[in-house]
DNA sequence: TGTACATCAGTGAACGCGCGTTCACTGATGTAC
DNA sequence: TGTACATCAGTGAACGCGCGTTCACTGATGTAC
């Protein structure tokens, strides 16, 4: 067996995932300055020394959440600003594709919205990366659209970090709507990113 | 000597300052949800049990803190929108009194952003209360201007809120900059507010 | 003004509890030959 | 294939500590007359 596999690399793997799955859970009601660390290993069913195995402190395993939460959606981020389509096609798409990961990891969204300006340094560093990356990709593709000619670099990136926050406070507003409230909170969303596009379709001239 | 003045009250008003006082600095480095009430009361130089003698919990304490630092804004807000001169004028004044009020109330507006997101329920809910008060407040001063001829009463809304919400972004972020990025923060702000009121010129038609 | 009683902000001891971290350990998995 | 040794994820006891909350208290302030 190779070093990176077998049956004792998988095994903690796992545990390790375990480890983040719980935290995520707890999370969900609370804040990850506030999280103790008997408490995630208690949710794992581990002993409390287990959890040095994996993480130095809960504010590492803050980080590796973020990684988590945010790490893989770089794609679907600058492939939402390229799709083909007018721009109120490109709107409701946007806001369709956030509902749809709303829904689906909203213990990943919570868990960015809440620490973005939450109470431990290195996970607010963590996000700020991620966001800084994600306005940059977000530059990138607008750059490359027609409507951009005469756009500076400044101005671009100054607009993508409007698009990019607008995008994290969208899924926050789903997030705390109930279930009735979604599709008001959609159409809001969308005359907003509306709204922006047109003044970026008259910002020059 | 009347029922509510008198030293006795005077003097129990002045240690529930400090009580908010105290608590305002120690959040600069942590969230309320891990803030402890012997923390609280060592840093006032009390005994723990005084703390019960001016709030039932911590989390009473923050939906006290909320009032403190964002009951007074409903007039510097409102106020804000409904000033005379161009569109620019008024941007440019916003995100001036915007740096004005995050360098005298740093820790206020760093609670603020901090426990909009936060684990304590009922601090949220303070908080979402005051913005949903300030959008309202947006609002009217919005329809009052003739630029607003034709809108509905809820695109209005939908326009305040996205006021509203940069505002606090804005504040969020001055907090984050370091002195010598204060500037360029100041003018990507202005940016980001004028392509929003040109987006507004151009909404209908 | 003076006296007798009521109020109540702040005290200090005591409680049981869960916390983060240390340490030497165990036993399954991995490696060398 | 078998054997002997190394690695290391997870254990369990122990530690000192600070936590939130209770309770009966004290003594300055307030009130009635």
């Amino acid at each position: 067996m190779s070093h990176s596999s077998g049956v004792r690399q998988a095994q903690k793997q796992r545990t390790r995932q375990a480890f983040l799955d719980a935290a995520l859970e707890l999370l969900e009601e609370q804040s990850l300055s506030s999280l103790g660390l008997r408490e995630v290993t208690r949710a794992v069913g581990v002993a409390p020394t287990a959890f040095y195995r994996h993480f130095p402190s809960i504010a590492d395993l803050g980080v590796a959440l973020v990684e988590e939460a945010l790490g893989g959606l770089h794609p679907m981020i600058s492939g939402t600003v390229s799709e083909a389509g007018d721009s109120g096609e490109r709107v409701e798409r946007a806001v369709a594709l956030i509902a749809r990961h709303v829904r689906a990891y909203p213990a990943h969204v919570r868990f960015v919205a809440r620490e973005r300006n939450g109470g431990v340094q290195a996970v607010r560093a963590a996000i700020a990366e991620q966001m800084d990356r994600f306005t940059e990709e977000v530059r990138a593709e607008l750059s490359r659209q027609p409507e951009s000619a005469g756009w500076s670099d400044d101005d671009l990136l100054m607009l993508a970090g409007l698009y990019v926050d607008q995008m994290l406070m969208t899924a926050s507003t789903f997030l705390e709507a109930r279930p009735e409230e979604w599709e008001g909170v959609g159409r809001v969303a969308e005359r907003r990113m509306r709204l922006i596009s047109i003044g970026r379709h008259h910002w020059l001239g």
